[in-house]
DNA sequence: TCTTTGACGATTT
DNA sequence: TAAATCGCCAAAG
């Protein structure tokens, strides 16, 4: 069962769950899904869990980018371009630098 | 135990 | 604004 979410503790599975319940056309970013999961400073392992994270899930993991409000995969990868287009075919805007506006953002 | 490793974050230059 | 630096913390070997 959560086998099929990559993780098997139930800490993953909360920060899962967080994950999941960002709207569409809206991002978050990893330590912001850690503190509201309830565990503030662990962004990096946010960013583990989806590293792991099976492509048959549907977690929304391409909602989740860094504090920077950038994707965190280098510019010009294949992992770059997979999440940038899923993330303008939910109508989020780039800017030139590859920054998104704040305008989709979540946060408190 | 110790060391390395991360799809990170905040601060400083 | 961008790059370098340091801090952070759990997992894996």
């Amino acid at each position: 069962m959560s086998a099929a979410f990559g993780s098997e503790n139930s800490r993953d599975l909360i920060i899962l769950t967080t994950i999941a319940a960002i709207p569409m056309g809206q991002v978050s970013t990893y330590g912001d899904i850690a503190k509201q999961a309830g565990y503030p400073g662990l962004a990096r392992h946010v960013a583990k869990i989806l590293a792991k994270l099976p492509s048959s899930s549907n977690i929304p993991w391409h909602r989740v980018v860094n504090s920077q409000r950038r994707i965190s995969f280098p510019k010009g990868s294949p992992a770059y371009f997979q999440q940038y287009k899923l993330l303008l075919k939910e109508g989020i805007e780039f800017q030139q630098s590859g920054l998104i506006p704040r305008t989709f953002f979540l946060p408190c």
